[in-house]
DNA sequence: TGAATATATGAACAGATATTCATATATTCA
DNA sequence: TGAATATATGAATATCTGTTCATATATTCA
């Protein structure tokens, strides 16, 4: 190439410092796959009303099911893609199991989401 | 029912005041599905990517498509999603459109979202 | 120990979704 | 106007996901 800045792939303003620039920037791609994992949780409703009730209380299964008006399975079947997100934690007492939330940041996590749902 | 807090369902701790004050607390279930439908829009990697690129500049479909290697197509459709989801805005400029972030709490949302990957 | 209860889990199925391909639309410029 | 270019979009397809059903595991208690 002649010039440094000629590296035009297509009609755009692409040039070597810009995308360097977005290179750097931009987070490793495992993280950025993590990044989605971790929203792709968030994006079933049935586990964003069941994060909401542990925002109030640690639960039991069947307590969380009768709540959500859903079966018993259904709810063990998300609580486990939560526990695998680290985003809820359990204890038995028992033969019963509560669970609760394992995380900081979800609160203001979902705080911003309503915000921009709210609109902003 | 002879007792007020008898409503126990099943093994759990479940008693109406309880009910009530998740239920008080708990978002109107369409916002609940909106919540989930934004999450759900982060959910891919492709649209995380898009967007890390434009925290960093505005940008035409075509550098986008080159930066992240993928197809005009794909990359298209993807806007799609986000504009729907009100998270980018476009101008045209002749044959070429720019599209660019159109929400201030996406940057602090995924700040969140990656102090939680960081762990905490 | 055996019945009852709380939870977990594998399989199956229906519905959703991301990408690709082909093509349409919109704009510029000769 | 017609060729070239940038973007959008419908259809098709492969993959992923949420729920249900049946059943397994774990614990308690008589």
């Amino acid at each position: 190439m002649a010039d440094d800045k000629a590296k035009v792939d297509c009609c755009g303003v692409i040039n070597e410092d810009l995308v360097k620039r977005i290179s750097e920037n931009m987070p490793d791609d495992d993280l950025l796959y993590d990044m989605a994992d971790l929203f792709r949780v968030f994006g079933d409703s049935t586990r964003v009303k069941i994060i909401y009730v542990l925002f109030e209380s640690e639960m039991c299964v069947c307590d969380i099911a009768t709540i959500l008006n859903m079966n018993q399975s259904a709810i063990s079947h998300q609580l486990r893609v939560l526990k695998d997100a680290r985003l809820v934690k359990y204890r038995r007492d028992g033969k019963t199991i509560y669970y609760s939330l394992d995380d900081e940041h979800v609160k203001q996590l979902f705080d911003q989401a309503m915000a921009h749902l709210m609109h902003g």
